[in-house]
DNA sequence: ACAATTAGATTACACATGTAATAGTTTAAA
DNA sequence: TTTAAACTATTACATGTGTAATCTAATTGT
């Protein structure tokens, strides 16, 4: 249920990617990709503790935050909830479109052969 | 470019389902899906033509409105920045977390082999 | 012809978000 | 030990969003 902002986000993948870090290591994860002012991340991280997405322990006068949120969980809630609007929950259409924009490499391709292969080996062992 | 909000985008669905059709109907059509106040459906109609998400041609003192917003390119613009945001741009974690949320079922793999099948024919045609 | 309906247009208002600046407080330097 | 630096906390402020209510103009029923 905790909602968390497009910006807000950028923030937790650094501390998904590193957990415990000070706000300072956070503004320098940052600063080679996002343009953003020093204040401006800590009003962020500042938020995100206000919305229990992080949590922190305080080291000297620093604190050091960490995610209270999966990453791997936050993912899956926010693809159940996008493909379920866009895609009326039919997560295949999202995937033809993908195909349909050359978004797929033979990577991804040969992953998806893959889950499908041990998603039909699980239906072996349900059919008993 | 043009954003479209959450509430927004519930209208437009109805647009994309059937275009050309008045306020009134959308209203109708939504309420059976949700508890919005026709006031509230007009508003978002209006904010969609001053977005430009929307378009709209007089029939007496009625609007019928009509979507200036194709609904596949909104899904797959959507979907590129969703799975960029979420997955680094890579669409095969997201699947693996539907398979492992017990999302897919047959028709899905179905659906997932034949596109994959589909990509490989065309892989072949590349190489000559 | 006038009143009641009914369309869209305008206004409302609280909360979220992007993007900081300023205040207050603790620590480290001089 | 007084001052400067560096943290966090608080405040700011425009714009977006959810959710309507009110205003105004046209239409329709009587």
């Amino acid at each position: 249920m905790t909602e968390i902002s497009n910006a807000e986000l950028v923030v937790m993948q650094v501390l998904w990617q590193t957990p415990n870090i000070s706000a300072n290591d956070v503004v320098a994860a940052l600063d080679n990709a996002i343009e953003w002012h020093e204040k401006t991340v800590k009003t962020l991280l500042n938020r995100l503790v206000a919305k229990g997405a992080l949590g922190f322990e305080k080291d000297g006068r620093a604190y050091l935050y960490y995610p209270l949120i999966a990453k791997q969980d936050y993912q899956q809630q926010q693809s159940r909830n996008f493909v379920e609007r866009l895609f009326a929950g039919r997560i295949t259409p999202l995937v033809a479109g993908f195909a349909r924009q050359n978004k797929l490499n033979a990577d991804d391709v040969a992953q998806l052969k893959q889950l499908i292969a041990h998603w039909e080996q699980e239906q072996e062992q349900k059919h008993d």
